[in-house]
DNA sequence: CATGAATGAGCATTCATTCAT
DNA sequence: CATGAATGAATGCTCATTCAT
């Protein structure tokens, strides 16, 4: 199968360095140089642009991997035959759940999500998001318990109060179950019918 | 705070400076030069540092400025003799319009947010920011009108759904009216008590 | 003079790379890689070095095989048993006419010919050229139509010429037959005796 | 007069950047790096591009340099009120005894003349070259003397054979005279109208 | 005070070459 | 033999900052 190839790509290599990119960034910003990324991923500097061919794309392609990872975090265990309340419960507590257990991976995506570098596969991480929130909930808003909106305002209302909630959390984990709790309050106030 | 800093002598090259450094984070992100701030604000590369010691004093000062003109945004013609609601709206609206009315001042203070260099002085300036919302509305929360939570949770909650919006209307005026409306609608549901 | 030189297997493959080579030079100058020849031969990037252990050897041998292609050109169909000026314009036609045949070859010949690298197997390149047409016009030196003067000057005045000629053509294709024509007076009246 | 400029450019920097590109040209050809150029030139590897934007810049700038150098070379001292031949002479002695004196200067000229890069300067400076032969020559076109024929030929011609000249002997100083000789009567031959 | 020439550390990227497959 | 992943030295260039003018 792979008579007529010279080495394989690893894909222990390519996860090596987005892993070491995320922490990179995390640390560092966007200026996290390509030559300490590489060797901290156990790799020689030109290796890193053996799997992406330029800095922006290693940042984007990191971008998406974030927002799918987190993407697939809310959607892991859903449980689909429960009531609305109980299933965004779900959302509520693993959206910013995933933020609070992967800091780095969460400050990582906070400051991708600024750069002009990576604003042009944004749009299409965001779908991505947006449908997954959407095949959970979507049926739901002609329910009458939610309040009828598109369904990218429902998603951009749990992500920025998801959002803002871990951040508080992270700067005080004391107040974790309260934030947790009251942040879940908040959102069902701001997206329920009544 | 700064009152007892010896000011260099002119006010106008350095608010040219503020200014255009604006205008250079929203289009190229934090890696905007000073050679390029110094340019555009027609003074020499030099002078720059004559009013702001390095590029992290810059933009911190930066930053505070762009809070603190949000705050006074949000602050100016403030109803104070009517109800919670009509005050809150008063917050919602200014703060979704002064994004909307500078998009510029809007973009370079996303950025800033997720710098490390200005993390020292966000924490200040997010108590600035707190206490003028806290001024307005902290009376009410023993009102029962509002859900019972710390002022900088529901400060928090302003900021976050206010910056989703604007974000979201940015991206597409025509839904100017019609998010405002929701988003106004979420923020109610979002930190009544009801 | 390779004959006790380990041939690898597939002269296609060699040739493909100094065909590959001879237009990637022609293009972008010695500073032409070698992975993109490789690729461009249709060959594998560490394919190229079974057939040149180093870049530099690949651009010496290219330079040989121009010049002896050049070399070949300018012998072929020679005339020998024509007066002095027929055999002299064959030279003159052919070794301008190779130039204009094969604008890549010519290209790359003249900067291999200023490479540092390539100066050691310039000479014997050279001394090949010269021997070629001494073995054509060597005995007419003493004949008193052409200036009594070393074989390799007339060879070089030939080739001085022939270049320069070559070159205008090659910028203004419709001056042509003026030129091929002028130059050949110009290189008459160069080397003939009166 | 300067009272408003920080530092003027200095003309003592551009020109050993200039003269030192020179020497590392003929070292090591177009390969040769900014960073050792300017570090030999005594200046910091930043100044190199204060002066010259790229390296492009600079090689093409270089390349007028040493051409106008060669052109005013051999318009120095020229016996204008002398016949054909003496003047002619003149020009093949200064343009051979150019080269001779100024081997780096000369080997610089042949590898830039190559480059891709400068080719875009070129024309302008053949031209320059050019015009200044033609004010030189241009009217004896018609006396009779010389074979009538386009300047730039004429130009062309010279040019040729002294490179050509120069080259051999650089390659055996012995040969100076005897080759400076040869090489003006074949000029004379290669030119004149008999 | 204002300026921009001067600087060298730092950067993303390229490249000839090696070697595991 | 053929391949292309792996590599780190080398490159052209940028940049915040300094300081002579």
């Amino acid at each position: 199968m792979y008579l007529d190839m010279a080495r394989p790509l690893s894909n222990a290599k390519r996860n090596a360095i987005l892993a070491t990119a995320t922490s990179a960034i995390a640390a560092s910003g966007l200026a996290a140089s390509t030559k300490a990324i590489a060797r901290d991923a156990g790799v020689g500097e030109g290796t890193l642009f053996v799997y992406f061919p330029t800095k922006d794309d290693l940042f984007c392609e990191l971008y998406l991997e974030l927002k799918a990872d987190l993407t697939r975090a809310i959607a892991a265990d859903y449980p689909k035959n429960e009531d609305v309340q109980t299933r965004l419960k779900h959302l509520w507590d693993h959206f910013v759940g995933w933020g609070l257990k992967n800091p780095e991976k969460r400050d990582a995506l906070r400051r991708l999500a600024v750069s002009e570098k990576v604003s042009q596969v944004k749009d299409h991480a965001e779908d991505e998001t947006c449908a997954s929130i959407a095949s959970m909930i979507e049926a739901d808003l002609s329910s009458g318990l939610l309040r009828v909106q598109p369904i990218e305002f429902l998603s951009g209302t749990i992500q920025a109060l998801g959002d803002m909630v871990t951040e508080m959390i992270a700067r005080d984990r004391t107040k974790a179950d309260e934030y947790l709790n009251l942040g879940w309050k908040t959102l069902w106030g701001a997206i329920s019918a009544r």
